[in-house]
RNA sequence: GCGGAUGUGGCGAAAUUGGUAGACGCGCCGCACUCAAAAUGCGGUCUCGCAAGAGGUGUCGGUUCGAGUCCGACCAUCCGCACCA
């Protein structure tokens, strides 16, 4: 009789029943089709968070709707393990980063795995397994020496008190987050990968990935920034010999080459270099523009400096001088680390020549006639046509950068040429815990790559964490190493790989993982690409740019034949909760608040904002799991948001999913066979199967719930009959995927064979998706007035007679004839009076 | 500063992609059951209006027989910007 759906109970035994029966490994020798479903691994930062929860029940539905379709699927899952937040934690309570990391591990294993995802857990492994970085040292040597590998100066932010290198996340409004002092940009020599040497591919890849957003190639493609233009020089009246005498610069806006006043070169250009080594006015000018941190936002919006040094001579004038200034927003990165300034037709331009009392020439307008009309307020970047530009008055913008270029290549002084926003890959972090990266310097050969029968390059456990810096760096011994070319002594590079290097080729290694290389050509090559990669879209640009670089560098040495890691990818939303603070502005848990306003204290209801620590409005899963069970929590995260959209976590929300999974619950207790069958459920129930099936592959997981609901409406109303009885039956296998539990507690007491886990996806007679009698919107210039039945099919000239004749329209009318009529056959008639 | 997105009832949203705006859920209101509560069930719920009807998808304008959907301008909010992961 009516007994309750107790999750305690279900959700562990079926978890433990998958888990003894290997259900969810994935066999590389299968030869049913493949799946590669993947989620973005965790970083273990301790526990889960609903952000973690959502994002793998959506990979878990997918993940078991295919099994469901015989397919062959690989779901794994592993651990992001190297990055800062455990050197945190090493710093502020005194525990190692290994330790720290294996026991968040530890937790959050834990709790995923109470949520019942249908997970491969042999293939589990952390990027801090010497077992998987080793490998990657082998393929950082394998990058080495095909020449994907260099070293070059580049800027860090640099803790002049603290002495040493900041993350951009450590940068506090300028300042050092530990120490407090404003923050510089420093030089330092470091470990770069030449992912510019596949912009070109890496462009023209995105046009492949037709089952990635639009809006994430979008950003790819303007991140990679290929830009169409000119290098050409100035030549530059040098004050003593051997000085340097031309400056080359980059424009994509030849044609506005006679609309030029000034030329800028960057605070780190040779020419700036030069004098500041015999001027110290110089010196401090450079100085100042290398305040402040390293980050594109905050050089971009820094006040424009400027400082005057000496004279350019155009190139189509020998007696046009432009005066030559260094200038903090030129960037050394780009181009070629100098322009020349264009103030009417360029924003930065405009400002730099306000603030400086240079000429803003027009050279681009609307057209001849206006010639004349000065530049006000902004610079016009549009298009038009040429003005007092000589030769190439009257021509349209792109003629006059195909005749700018064209002479420039005639006379030598220029050249059509490709400029590349995409910088190469930086890969240096002077941290502990990472990968190390496995170089030798040795006085007399150099960089020498570990040779790979002495990998893995271990990191030393015994490191301390009480002063700022590298703790590899400090280390007594470590460092000292042979040369692996001459033997002689050598040093480590004690410098360790981004973190972005541990997630560019583990969804390889999970693929396949053999013990003496990083991964097996093919059984690797059996599994990718990855057929739906879901994530944050937080991770649109960078993480997914160098998976898809690094799989490239790998095909190009031949290690596997796959150019795109990811056939599919999705975005989800984050999860979102209100904040709440008390009078005093402080921040307060969600339970807090609660607290606070039972005792009558005053709390204030501030916005609803992504779920942090600092803001304080987490809320942990783990007791909301404990309280409605794993298949409430999954549900709920699958309702009402659309899945690329944010998802408001509510209290209301987790009581209306359990509440559902109560109802499921007395439908399948009550499940009442009888004889008969019942038309419109059985059309139901089509409807529900075609339609559920349409929205997960489409991965609209909030409309595959709607239609749920409908199709548990439209059965509790139908009276007994053998259909309703059959919808039953098949509303466990619909919603199987989401509520994993409660369909093998139902499929059990169905008296149903085997798991619903390896049940197949129920079947339906396409048939009866079509319905017999239309609905049809009667319209009058365009306004709804009423609606007509009609059999399916009907011809146009029946409908149009039946919409004349109806009340309404005849109202209207008055009499009067129509105008017109438009007649979309099964859908509306709109009579035009 | 640059790049990308989003905006529809009290709330989350849906809309066959230019064709009946608000499916489905939450919340709320009323009723039933109950000594009572919870749970459950039934009915209602865009706004104004007794009704007929009128208005309504961030704002303003445009295209169209017809616009939430297409075009232009604007406003607001969010995300990313290369050392957070």
């Amino acid at each position: 009789m009516a007994s309750r759906f107790n999750p305690l109970a279900a959700d562990a035994r079926w978890q433990k029943v998958w888990e003894e029966a290997g259900t969810f490994h994935a066999s590389d020798s299968s030869n049913r089709p493949k799946a590669y479903i993947l989620e973005m691994f965790p970083y273990p930062s301790g526990r889960i968070h609903m952000g973690h929860v959502r994002n793998y029940t959506m990979g878990d539905v997918l993940a078991r709707y295919r099994r469901m379709n015989g397919m062959e699927v690989l779901h794994p899952m592993g651990w992001d393990a190297f990055g800062m937040p455990a050197e945190n934690a090493a710093m502020e309570r005194k525990v190692h980063p290994a330790e720290w990391t294996r026991a968040n591990i530890a937790t959050m294993r834990a709790q995923l795995k109470r949520l019942g995802f249908a997970l491969d857990w042999s293939r589990e492994f952390a990027t801090c397994d010497p077992a998987y970085y080793g490998h990657e040292q082998a393929l950082f040597v394998d990058l080495f020496e095909a020449g994907l590998v260099y070293r070059k100066e580049s800027e860090v932010n640099w803790d002049p008190v603290d002495m040493t290198v900041l993350a951009n996340e450590q940068v506090i409004d300028g300042r050092g987050w530990r120490s407090g002092a404003p923050v510089e940009r420093r030089k330092l020599a470091q470990w770069f990968l030449k992912i510019t040497d596949f912009a070109e591919d890496l462009l023209a890849g995105l046009a492949t990935l037709d089952q990635w957003p639009e809006k994430v190639k979008l950003m790819q493609e303007n991140w990679i920034g290929r830009s169409r233009g000119m290098r050409f020089r100035f030549a530059y009246e040098a004050t003593e010999p051997g000085d340097i005498d031309t400056i080359e610069v980059f424009t994509t806006r030849p044609d506005t080459i006679f609309g030029a006043s000034f030329v800028a070169v960057s605070p780190d250009h040779p020419l700036a270099r030069q004098y500041a080594a015999r001027s110290s006015e110089v010196a401090d000018f450079i100085a100042r523009c290398k305040r402040g941190g390293t980050t594109a936002a905050e050089l971009e919006t820094a006040e424009k400096l400027g400082l005057e040094i000496g004279g350019a001579i155009h190139p189509l004038d020998p007696d046009w001088e432009l005066p030559v200034f260094i200038a903090n927003f030129v960037l050394m990165d780009y181009g070629t680390g100098a322009i020349f300034g264009v103030p009417a037709h360029d924003q930065r331009d405009y400002e730099f020549a306000t603030k400086y009392g240079l000429e803003i020439r027009r050279v681009v307008a609307p057209s001849a006639a206006d010639a004349d009309r000065p530049i006000e307020g902004e610079a016009e970047p549009g298009d038009g046509i040429l003005v007092n530009s000589h030769f190439l008055d009257g021509k349209t913008v792109e003629q006059a950068k195909a005749a700018v270029i064209q002479r420039a290549e005639a006379e030598g002084w220029g050249e059509g040429t490709t400029a590349w926003r995409l910088r190469d890959w930086g890969v240096s972090r002077q941290r502990y815990w990472g990968t190390p990266i496995p170089i030798v310097h040795c006085p007399s050969c150099g960089a020498v790559p570990v040779p790979k029968d002495q990998l893995p390059v271990l990191l030393p456990e015994d490191v301390t964490f009480d002063a700022p810096g590298n703790p590899l760096e400090r280390h007594p011994t470590w460092k000292r190493v042979d040369c692996p070319r001459c033997g002689g002594e050598a040093s480590r590079e004690t410098e360790t790989l981004d973190t972005f290097v541990d997630s560019s080729w583990y969804f390889i290694r999970f693929a396949s993982q053999p013990g003496d290389r990083p991964f097996d050509k093919v059984a690797a090559e059996a599994w990718l690409p990855v057929d739906q990669y879901i994530g944050g879209v937080e991770h649109a640009i960078l993480h997914l740019l160098y998976a898809r670089f690094w799989t490239r560098a790998l095909q190009r040495l031949g290690k596997i034949d796959l150019a795109e890691p990811f056939r599919g990818l999705f975005t989800q939303g984050m999860v979102t909760h209100r904040t709440y603070r008390d009078e005093a502005g402080n921040w307060l848990l969600p339970e807090e608040a609660e607290a606070a306003r039972e005792a009558g204290g005053t709390v204030i209801a501030g916005r609803v904002e992504k779920m942090s620590k600092s803001k304080r409005n987490t809320v942990d899963p783990e007791p909301i799991i404990d309280q409605y069970g794993a298949d409430a929590v999954r549900w709920f995260m699958l309702s009402d948001s659309p899945p690329e959209r944010d998802l408001e976590w509510s209290e209301a929300g987790i009581e209306g999913a359990w509440r559902f999974v109560q109802r499921l619950w007395r439908l399948v207790e009550n499940i009442g066979e009888a004889e008969g069958s019942d038309l419109a459920l059985d059309r139901a129930l089509a409807r529900a199967i075609a339609g559920v099936a349409e929205d997960i592959e489409s991965l609209s997981f909030n409309k595959a719930v709607a239609r749920i609901y409908a199709v548990v409406n439209a059965i509790e109303k139908a009276p007994p009959s053998a259909s309703r009885a059959r919808a039953t039956r098949t509303l466990v296998r619909l919603v199987a995927p989401m509520m994993p539990h409660l369909a093998e507690e139902a499929w059990a007491a169905m008296g149903e064979s085997g798991l619903v886990a390896d049940a197949p996806w129920p079947e339906h007679d396409p048939a009866l998706l079509v319905e017999d009698e239309v609905t049809i919107a009667l319209q009058v210039n365009g306004k709804l007035r009423d609606t007509l039945k009609a059999p399916r099919g009907s011809p146009r000239e029946a409908i149009e007679q039946m919409a004349i004749a109806n009340a309404h329209v005849q109202r209207i009318l008055a009499g009067a004839e129509p105008k017109k009529v438009i007649v979309v056959p099964d859908r509306l008639v709109n009579i035009v009076a």
